[in-house]
DNA sequence: GTTGACACAGAACAAATAGTCGGGTACTAT
DNA sequence: ATAGTACCCGACTATTTGTTCTGTGTCAAC
């Protein structure tokens, strides 16, 4: 028994990887079939089986358009899988305060100036562990200078460098910043505060550390 | 008519979320229900009809399992959207070579270092426009000492600093390196190069570029 | 005290979708 | 030459899934 995937089930691993990235979900058999360019929805049900059994995709019986590529199937493809990059979020609960180590104070300047103003913090600490962001993930920030209410920012606060959502409203306090998390008040602006950039990405921990 | 988004259609997009997030595909109505839990399938369409309304999700009638949370709907969540993070890949063909802008070489070796060893690249030129990586995107690079064969890597070679393929294969030329554009030859493995990381993401410029 | 938005119930119906059966061709390796 | 593998055809059935219809109760605003 050969182990290697055919050329034909490349094809439709790419065909499938396109179809979410376009539409936002999985294609039914039907649409494979088209794009395979072949008549029968038996074609597609023998490649989808055997990338099944290589554990490239995964599928769920009788239920429609239930194909979830597997880390394995986006290697092949050359891309970082989807759920790692998002995280897995354990609750409702959005973006939380976090504590950003020592060495953003000393170095924030440089980095931001050379990197095109986008640089990576590495979290520490554990007071975020039921939101989306955990001990050891990395945070991707982009220095600014205007903020949209809602974004997730990075926050000097005198000497410390945290991560809260940030709000303007209509209604008092107007400004203030939002920690998302019932355990923590709202920070209302203050002169002291320090907006120092966005949060674009998180990088799980899982994900960007090597595999061993 | 109220615009705002009520407690209830919130907890529907969480919902959503989480079963992307944990299957890889949206969920049907019923499952969408029975989290919500209520009895009646109605229910649910009134609340994804309010959501799609504020252009939070976006469906297609007839076709299961069809939801797709829009940019704003992520922003609700606190989470980056899937496809800008993924980019959209134009075609079948695997990252490319690309050239690094020279500020990499002078301050590698100190942001490798204090920065876990990530760091970020500015792709510039032109020579991977057919590809996955464009001109203007940050690559996300983390050191590493071992690569595995299909390892999209950034590599030193003399004086210039390129991404390829890394593969190590059974037959000759044995270990070398793989631009995947039929226009360029693959390089085979010699002393004057040297592996410096692997690329662990792409961001496309249009994401982290603010939106003005 | 009526209006409208919100949230929900129950059931019948229609469409989309997956799966099955029973074949076929072409290529490769033993 | 023969077995195995990849790939394919066409018609059919079974199941899943979405939609429509007709209702109820609550609550806040005007």
């Amino acid at each position: 028994m050969k182990k290697s995937t055919t050329p034909r089930q490349k094809e439709l691993l790419q065909i499938i990887y396109d179809y979410i990235i376009n539409e936002g979900y999985p294609p039914t058999f039907d649409e494979m079939r088209e794009r395979l360019k072949v008549v029968s929805n038996q074609s597609v049900i023998d490649l989808l089986n055997k990338l099944e059994k290589n554990r490239i995709i995964k599928r769920n019986e009788n239920i429609a358009r239930s194909i979830a590529i597997l880390p394995i199937g986006y290697e092949m493809l050359g891309k970082p899988p989807l759920a790692p990059f998002l995280g897995v979020s354990s609750a409702g609960a959005p973006i939380n305060s976090i504590e950003i180590t020592g060495e953003w104070q000393t170095l924030s300047s440089d980095i931001a100036k050379l990197k095109d103003e986008v640089f990576i913090l590495k979290v520490s600490g554990d007071s975020m562990i039921n939101s989306g962001i955990d001990d050891g993930d990395l945070v991707l920030v982009k220095t600014e200078k205007e903020f949209v209410s809602g974004n997730v920012v990075l926050v000097q606060i005198n000497d410390e460098v945290t991560i809260k959502r940030f709000i303007s409203d209509d209604n008092p306090p107007y400004i203030y910043l939002k920690p998302e998390n019932p355990k923590y008040d709202i920070i209302p602006a203050t002169d002291k505060m320090t907006l120092k950039g966005k949060v674009i990405s998180v990088l799980k921990e899982s994900y960007w550390r090597p595999v061993s």
